[in-house]
DNA sequence: GTCTATAGGCTGATAGAC
DNA sequence: GTCTATCAGCCTATAGAC
């Protein structure tokens, strides 16, 4: 008897389908224009369907959270991989900020929404937020080492002004695609140049 | 005949009058919150009467930037009086991130919500935000002189680089109330003494 | 100028039939 | 499980009476 499988399965497929077409949505639209009539009409079910498999609207936002900073954080792993820190910090930037311009939608409902979703990333400590912020306080660690930045600033802070610093970056430029007038280029080259500076091979 | 006169009064003190109260609405709740029935409600006219003295919400959300923005930059005057580039780098940076962090709400309606607010800050170039960013070129020209900042970092995109920290920092404390662990005054701390080092009197 | 009344939408969420 | 129908509310904006 594997109809109880069968049932799961299709269950979670139409959870999965309605996940799919609310990430589009988000993308393409941004959260706000997602709404439950929207959506259900999108995949073809009634209202009420959706709420079979979530609770509510806020549901379906915190599951995408967790998805959208899970693709952040694929996007900054290969970076990590790099050995000198100085060229780590310039490709996480990159990475972070390129997710961020490429996915303007996805990083305003991670980051610049609503507070209770922001919070939920970093709450759930050992994965999505915590993982990422280890990422920068391991390469502050390194960039200290390395003698690229002042080891009389202690490496927490460092690690969280460096995200802010980038966060800055992006939700500007996506707020106010007029202000800072040079290139996003430039702005992480100019950035990590502040950070950091190469150190002296002796 | 002082009759046009008065009548000219009257209707700028009614204008004055829904300004003062969706400030306030929104200063309490949010720019999301201001609705034009609850504004109507609140200073007992209907809401047709509103749209007497605005065309629409936008125009009423364009009139609050402009208001704040004047704000902000009043909190910031002060500061720019300060001779030594480094202390005035510290005092600006303190004055924006407490501006920002006392009025969350108008600071999210000033750089967080729309574009078209946003941009239309800084279009009306020679007042508001150009104003403020010539403040900032300046600190950057002066830190150079003085040595704190590497002269071999271009000043335009080093200001922009200033202003996106500072509001990066703001921005995280205002949406992830939990997550830069470390105080705002240690955040701001951090982040000038990465953008300047203190110039050695030689 | 100010009102009432209303058009013409939208929303999240749920009860109850099938 | 899925639907239809609907509740109960919100919204911006305007027409037309006073």
């Amino acid at each position: 008897m594997g109809s109880t499988e069968r049932r799961e399965r299709q269950r979670a497929e139409v959870r999965a389908a309605i996940l799919r077409m609310a990430r589009d949505m988000v993308v393409r639209e941004g959260f706000e224009a997602l709404t439950m009539r929207k959506l259900a009409e999108a995949i073809e079910y009634s209202p009420a369907a959706i709420y079979l498999h979530f609770e509510n609207r806020d549901a379906i936002a915190r599951a995408l959270c967790l998805q959208g900073f899970e693709e952040l954080l694929a996007r900054l792993e290969p970076a990590t991989r790099e050995p000198v820190a100085a060229r780590r910090l310039r490709a996480l930037a990159d990475a972070y900020v390129g997710f961020g311009l490429e996915q303007p939608e996805t990083y305003r409902l991670l980051f610049m929404t609503d507070p209770k979703y922001t919070t939920d990333i970093f709450r759930s400590a050992e994965d999505a937020g915590g993982q990422t912020f280890q990422v920068l306080v391991r390469l502050v660690q390194d960039l200290q080492a390395q003698g690229a930045v002042s080891t009389s600033l202690a490496p927490l802070p460092l690690a969280e002004v460096l995200w802010a610093g980038l966060h800055g970056v992006v939700s500007l430029k996506l707020t106010c695609p007029i202000f800072p007038a040079s290139s996003t280029d430039t702005l992480v080259e100019t950035f990590t140049a502040l950070c950091a500076r190469i150190p002296t091979t002796p």
